[in-house]
DNA sequence: ATCAATATCCCTGAAAACAGGGGTCTTTGT
DNA sequence: ACAAAGACCCCTGTTTTCAGGGATATTGAT
């Protein structure tokens, strides 16, 4: 009895080479290809009974990405093992995917043998990451310690990115309908917290957590 | 008599993609693969009466990068063509790429029909570029001219940097040894000639032309 | 030789940012 | 039930930014 796997991503010739790989190999049924997690979302809800053995996803994709696929495989039918493959090595991902507990993270630099055992460490009820991941995921939380949890509220993500939009400090009161006093409040506790010295470091930090893209 | 490509792309299996493609048609023999620029530019100097029709290459990797391997290959071996292959559209390296003579770009999200098209395309001696990149392209040359091509000089890098660094005018002006004065001059013709209104444009565009990393 | 671009410096006044305090009220977890 | 955390507001005084005008000296190209 072969293993039913579906996999996601929107680079066509990245998806080729992935069947490529598989076909070859004889314990494998591709069920599904598609190009962003919402289609597989979709089909997991029309489909309750079918049985998946393992997702395996890209990160960055349209409409929604591998995070979210995960996010949702994992919550609604959690005997489904997801493997991402990406090119992606940010922590913050990384750590988002881990906690919420994918089976596996293999770079898309990865040889062929590395992703076959992936898949099959996997499908034998194991977690596996690459070497690389494991790294940048430790590195992470141990840099993290030394950061004490940098934690912002909603709100003041919020004055942040409005700040790094090149707001002043009264529009962005006018936006939210606070007073001008509040947003100065928010923005000398971001400076704090973030430990950053101006509008720069703020600027910078939004960039980096992406709450604004340009 | 084949053709023989070469095929430089740092993902593993994103080679194996392609090779799966062009193995399974017979025009083409792959002479040789490798993980960055680097490798190739040396291969083309060792041999340099190799008949070599065509490099597909990715932008992104390590050491040297597909931009500068396109700039080597027709500086000093124009009769090879070349061909981007990535998943990277910013107008800049698109434009970079043209100018320096790339025979087609196709994005890797494109099917494996555009590819062979586009390879068939260019070994008959015409460039072939996907829709998608001469749109990117033709905008890019289009909202130049809006811009009034922004040109910083080698001294307003300096004070940007500095300035997406988080330095005070102050402190920029000690390292500069420049009075605070011209400091603030330079920063007032950064905000004009880049139409942004604060610290905060400034430093996005710092991060956007890559002046600064984090 | 000359002209444009660049680099450098200065001033004023208004607006904004920043440091460092103060506070109330509501929500949430235990 | 109560403490902690978050959202919200205010004040003073100093520093910095920003818009708007200047100016001069050097350099590079035509």
């Amino acid at each position: 009895m072969k293993y039913n796997l579906i996999i996601v991503d929107d680079h066509k010739m990245f998806l080729d080479g992935l069947l490529s790989i598989l076909n070859s190999e004889n314990d494998y049924n591709i069920l599904l290809t598609a190009k962003n997690g919402k289609h597989i979302a979709k089909y997991l809800e029309i489909n309750p009974d079918e049985k998946i053995d393992l997702i395996i996803t890209d990160i960055t994709m349209p409409e929604m990405d591998g995070i979210a696929l995960n996010k949702i495989v994992k919550e609604r039918k959690s005997n489904i093992k997801t493997l991402v493959v990406s090119m992606h090595n940010n922590p913050d991902m990384i750590d988002n995917l881990i906690e919420h507990d994918v089976d596996g993270y293999v770079p898309k630099n990865a040889e062929k043998e590395e992703l076959l055992k992936a898949i099959q460490t996997i499908l034998g009820g194991e977690k596996y990451f690459s070497r690389e991941i494991k790294d940048i995921y430790m590195e992470n939380k141990f840099s993290k310690k030394k950061n004490e949890e940098v934690k912002l509220t909603q709100r003041e993500i919020d004055v942040i990115t409005l700040i790094a939009q090149e707001f002043t400090t009264q529009e962005i009161a006018d936006k939210l309908f606070l007073s001008k006093h509040t947003i100065e409040s928010y923005r000398k506790n971001l400076i704090a917290k973030l430990s950053v010295r101006n509008l720069a470091g703020l600027t910078k930090y939004a960039m980096k957590m992406n709450y604004i893209q340009e």
